[in-house]
RNA sequence: GGCGACAUCGCCAAGUGGUAAGGCCGCAGCCUGCAAAGCUGCUAUCCCCAGUUCGAAUCUGGGUGUCGCCUCCA
């Protein structure tokens, strides 16, 4: 396995902490609203490292944090009434039905901040008492950038500039303007607030990776010189987020978080980045209204990881369409019982995922085997060791890449309703009849009303078949 | 202002030194009552300029363009 670390900048091999061990630690949501195709991305990206490892025989731990308490959570607390619990929860399950909808694998960890207070709060004390983090005036404590040589060292964005030219003002609290919160003091009666040694309030959102990282992984997936394997999350959080993170844990804990850093692209809408403060996103919940999960989760993860993508509806239907020629294929194979799959076609998709997740070259694999088993089921409809062999191919894509695992007629049956569906096999039963008379005129037109209704028919050796366009 | 990414056929997209994968679209053919599906064939010299090299889309320098981070953000 090769992955691109974006620290380093280079592809490297990943070589584990604990031999046959994945550690991975990924940056999940801030849950206030739902999750927009930007998380999902995220998820799906590091879903694909997941399953590759695992089918590369690594004992993989995945953990994904909801961060359940911040600026924003209090205010839509404040606006609606409803409990701080309420609004989490609800956002959460939210986030994990969309994912799961997208195929995504659940996360084996998913800590919430608000059940991490007591390590995120010996850590700030830790970094207190070793005089690295300071507390100010307000109760606020602030982490001190310069008491750590290697800040910088994640996205190299230290710039010696003291007037910087940051687009943001800076509280006069600070010391240095790349200085960040570690704690929020309260602030005001219906702020939400917890009670530390330093002073009451919340935490600032950098430390609960830091802390939950320490807590669940690094002292069993962990050495002294590395907390975790991977550190993964969007590209937008390598700098201040990871930057932060890796600073204040290599100063409380003296070792480094993570062997492997790894940021996917951002989606944008339009050719521009889709982002809160933008008002173009697009909700996960919206996009599976429209499209089933399998659907969004093929296009979603056709384009490399690192890449930006670009999304829009006709790339959608593109990739659609190969995943329809997966689904034909396995028309094709089934019934039938998998064996196992062809050792090449298994070769070539590891090795492709096992190279930074190349997705397209995996791809192109895919289209290669289906075009190359239909030629040979032409040939031979009745070919039955390829049957099993290629049905066991599609098999193992669904376990690798998260797609291919239905039922193939039901497939193209996604979103036709019982009543729909007894009208079209009716029509497709007078159609035949008709045809068996030579009455083309009449089964044409037959046609063109199933046609009409946006069915597509197949005359087939063993049928007529059709599917939903 | 600082830091960084990217630029490959009409569209999506691989390829990081050895002579341009794949998909969509289009055209031609096979198959079909006709279609659809499937199969076969055809379609690019890689933003521009200069350099390194026997050899560059791939390396170096300089342009041009697009995008991102530096503020909550996946």
């Amino acid at each position: 396995m090769h992955i691109y670390d974006s620290v380093k900048k280079t592809k490297l091999k990943f070589e584990s902490i604990t031999p046959r061990k994945a550690s991975i630690y990924i940056c999940g949501p801030t849950v206030y609203d739902n999750a927009h195709l930007g998380h999902a991305r995220s998820s799906l990206s590091f879903d694909l490292l997941v399953r590759t490892l695992k089918a590369l025989r690594y004992d993989v731990i995945m953990g994904k944090n909801f961060t359940d308490i911040d600026d924003k959570i209090i205010k839509k607390v404040q606006e609606s009434g409803k409990s701080l619990a309420e609004i989490t929860t609800y956002y959460i399950t939210r986030y994990q039905e969309d994912m799961r909808a997208l195929g995504v694998i659940d996360a084996d960890i998913e800590p919430k901040a608000t059940q991490s207070l007591e390590a995120m709060e010996s850590m700030i004390q830790s970094l207190i008492d070793k005089d690295i983090a300071y507390i100010v005036e307000s109760g606020d404590v602030y982490f001190d950038v310069s008491k750590d040589k290697k800040y910088g060292a994640i996205s190299k964005m230290v710039g010696d500039d003291q007037e910087n030219q940051s687009r943001v003002e800076h509280t006069s609290l600070k010391r240095n303007p790349k200085d960040f919160a570690l704690w929020k003091a309260c602030n005001g009666e219906d702020d939400i607030c917890f009670e530390t040694a330093f002073s009451k309030g919340r935490p600032g959102w950098h430390i609960e990776c830091s802390a939950m990282i320490e807590e669940h992984f690094a002292k069993t997936h962990g050495n002294e010189e590395y907390s975790i394997d991977i550190h993964g999350g969007g590209a937008d959080l390598l700098f201040p987020h990871h930057e932060n993170e890796a600073s204040q844990s290599r100063c409380a804990t003296g070792h480094e978080l993570a062997k492997y850093w790894m940021h996917n692209g951002f989606v944008n809408i339009n050719g521009e980045k889709m982002s809160k403060s933008l008002g173009n996103s697009f909700f996960v919940k919206d996009a599976l209204k429209v499209y089933d999960g399998e659907i969004l989760r093929n296009y979603l993860i056709s384009v490399h990881y690192r890449n930006d993508f670009n999304f829009n509806e006709e790339d959608l239907l593109n990739s659609k369409k190969r995943l329809d020629k997966l689904y034909r294929l396995k028309k094709r194979v089934t019934p039938t019982k998998a064996s196992k799959p062809n050792k090449t076609f298994y070769k070539a998709i590891l090795s492709a995922m096992s190279d930074d997740l190349n997705i397209s070259v995996a791809l192109a694999t895919i289209d290669e085997m289906i075009s190359s088993t239909n030629d040979k089921l032409n040939e031979n409809p009745k070919n039955k060791g390829l049957k099993k062999e290629t049905l066991a191919n599609i098999e193992f894509l669904d376990e690798l890449l998260g797609f291919g695992g239905k039922e193939p007629f039901s497939y193209f049956q996604i979103g036709i309703d019982k009543e729909t569906k007894i009208k079209i096999e009716f029509l497709i039963q007078q159609r035949d009849e008709a045809k068996k008379a030579k009455d083309y005129e009449k089964s044409d037109a037959i046609r063109e009303e199933i046609s009409a209704m946006g069915i597509s028919l197949m005359d087939t050796a063993e049928g007529t078949l059709w599917e939903k366009l």
